[in-house]
DNA sequence: GTTAATGCAAATGTTTTGCAGTATA
DNA sequence: TATACTGCAAAACATTTGCATTAAC
């Protein structure tokens, strides 16, 4: 089978075979998600998912960030205190820099993350699926602003 | 001044030194935070505060909580999904490593942490005041009892 | 035609807030 | 004594759930 250009595969696809229904919701849904460039709250994702179908609904959303979330599609985040902010799978792993006073979200990638996941694992005996960095301050803008 | 063996100020001097008024209940959160050897939710403290102060009103647990993270003296952390947890401010700065499973927590420390954070800050221009490091999978025991 | 997914509205669970009473400085 | 803190009840907020209807297979 040769691959093409495109890196992912669609919606459909990715439905089908875990054999959920594509509907016209979902298939919307996670197009959202993954054009999105910046990080999504379940509200968010609802306000610009009702301009392309209005009518959907928020439990809509709701339920299928989860089912998103259970077929590894999405991942969640906790940046703010209340929301959970969601994106689609990134292609590389990598980790935030967010600044407490604008909310801007910075990401970087960290390769010695897998160094320490090793050690850690063999260490604790831990069978690590998971890491997450995140580092929180001001960034230039707000600092200047401050001072 | 000669300092003794004490290597945390008490809750009152805390308080006090910051103009807030001690009160039984902020004593007696913040005592119950630092004995605790494990994080504590907001409803958990005001179980345990309940028991040594009854009468103490869940919205008081909730507004201290804040006082005490915008004092510095607690970490607010988010292990589950719709739960916040606490700890009292640790003398050195530890990690996490969560089991999904059974929600065990082993705190590890992570000096490496400081170069990337060194790093970061450059790199960025941001100020960092704040590390997060979250690892998350299967200990041991859960992982034999999947097996 | 079956069955799963949706939309709606109501329920849930956590956290916040208004206010009158109480305790601290 | 002045005012910040508390407890209570109600509100606010995000998220979940029950159920009848609709759409996908």
């Amino acid at each position: 089978m040769v691959r093409g250009v495109k890196q992912k595969r669609s919606a459909q696809q990715v439905l089908t075979s875990s054999s959920q229904r594509v509907t016209i919701q979902r298939t919307l849904l996670l197009d959202l998600l993954r054009q999105s460039d910046r990080h999504l709250d379940a509200y968010e994702l609802y306000r610009r998912a009702e301009q392309k179908h209005s009518g959907i609904s928020l439990s809509t959303v709701y339920r299928n960030l989860q089912l998103f979330k259970k077929l590894g599609l999405i991942e969640q985040h906790h940046f703010a205190e209340e929301h959970h902010y969601y994106e689609a799978k990134p292609a590389t792993e990598h980790q935030h820099l967010l600044c407490l006073n604008c909310g801007k979200v910075v990401e970087f990638s960290c390769p010695l993350s897998r160094k320490f996941k090793e050690d850690l694992a063999k260490r604790y005996d831990f069978d690590i699926t998971g890491v997450e960095l995140r580092m929180t301050g001001l960034c230039s803008t707000c600092r200047s602003k401050e001072a």
